[in-house]
DNA sequence: CCATCCTTGTTGTAAATACAACTGTATTAT
DNA sequence: ATAATACAGTTGTATTTACAACAAGGATGG
């Protein structure tokens, strides 16, 4: 349980006092399967959750069965946070497994209770940092053309990575659901920047030119 | 200053409370202008604000010039205080007057160092709910037609007001900027619709059918 | 190793959108 | 009261996008 030394919730406490925390807020230990669901977007959820290991995302699927991806969440991310404070009945936001995951399930009221101000402090920096990251995303889905979105996604992957060269998370299906575009002219688009030399990539490789 | 006891970020607390909280954060009142700037893009910002009386709103201005209005803020909303706890120094985003403001500006750091557990767990509890809503809106933009992104961001009122007659704060212009869409695109969507039968609007006022 | 599934790119077409220009009507300022 | 300004709707056109269908590799699983 080292990794969760590393985790921005627990950032200024020894492992003695993370377990002893764990304990407090019957923390519990689960493993998904991909496209397994871990939260339905219709429960009053009492839960939030860390990745372990694997990855998870938060999705949201219309009417229409348009899929929205919100975001894939890795390796020491927290996911239903935010919601499980706000004590929403529907939520309309599932969280599906993306790669076979490990993940600790935190009861968010024992959380709430336990007297420890440092672990509300970075939960309330955890909270501001996801609502930096929302609205940065908004800047993205705002754009008015498929390759605006695509290009202000990607030049803000290159700053977080402070690279040029850099991995997605996303295959096309999934950027595509992510910047809320039609997979294809997604991919008709990057091959068109490719060869205006603008970009380069495969796979989920990229490199801005 | 009794429009702070409906305060979220006060919330429990007494008259006297607050005051001495406002005296320890050295709180400060300001007004603003129309047009006015109250927090720049390029500023690493030490300030949250709280609003009193008018409305600003958060904005993102791109290289092309095309705005992307975020949120209309409004009476007892707060700004910036996501943006201020990040430590960015280079948020993007400014906070400008929309209608004539006051406004109470408060050190962030200061609070934090205040030793009032409820005035933390509020805070946490609005961050939640910001998240909440950038998630909420987030919806709206991955549509993929104007016609979509607004039946959604509509119905979504609705039933934040608890009916089907509400009023927005936006006027054409400013949606359009909310919905990352073309201002005459979105107005012959709205006639469409009344022709529909799907809607009724005067300005801006709505009324769902 | 083969069959199946999954992923990505390509193309054509219909539909939707951005953009620009213009009109009429409120709203504001002098 | 009048001029100036802001706001909302309309229309036409060029561009962009969604959608559907298909093909070529790759990956996966028995």
């Amino acid at each position: 349980m080292e990794i969760l030394l590393k985790n921005e919730l627990f950032k200024g406490l020894s492992l003695d006092d993370i377990n002893k925390v764990i304990e407090e807020v019957e923390g519990i230990i689960k493993i998904f399967h991909k496209n397994e669901v871990i939260i339905t977007p219709k429960e009053k959820i009492k839960v939030f959750g860390i990745v372990l290991s694997g990855s998870v995302m938060g999705v949201h699927n219309d009417y229409w069965g348009h899929r929205t991806i919100l975001k894939i969440l890795e390796e020491n991310e927290l996911f239903g946070e935010a919601f499980s404070f706000s004590q929403l009945d529907n939520t309309g936001i599932s969280i599906v497994c993306n790669k076979e995951a490990k993940v600790l399930l935190i009861n968010f009221e024992k959380l709430l209770e336990i007297d420890n101000r440092k672990i509300i402090q970075n939960m309330m920096m955890i909270l501001a940092s996801k609502n930096v990251f929302l609205t940065r995303k908004m800047e993205y889905l705002s754009k008015r053309s498929i390759k605006d979105k695509l290009l202000s996604y990607l030049s803000d992957e290159a700053m977080n990575n402070k690279s040029n060269k850099f991995y997605i998370p996303y295959n096309r299906q999934e950027l595509a659901d992510f910047l809320g575009v039609d997979r294809s002219a997604l991919s008709s688009e990057l091959s068109k920047l490719k060869a205006e030399g603008i970009l380069n990539f495969n796979k989920n490789y990229f490199e801005l030119l």
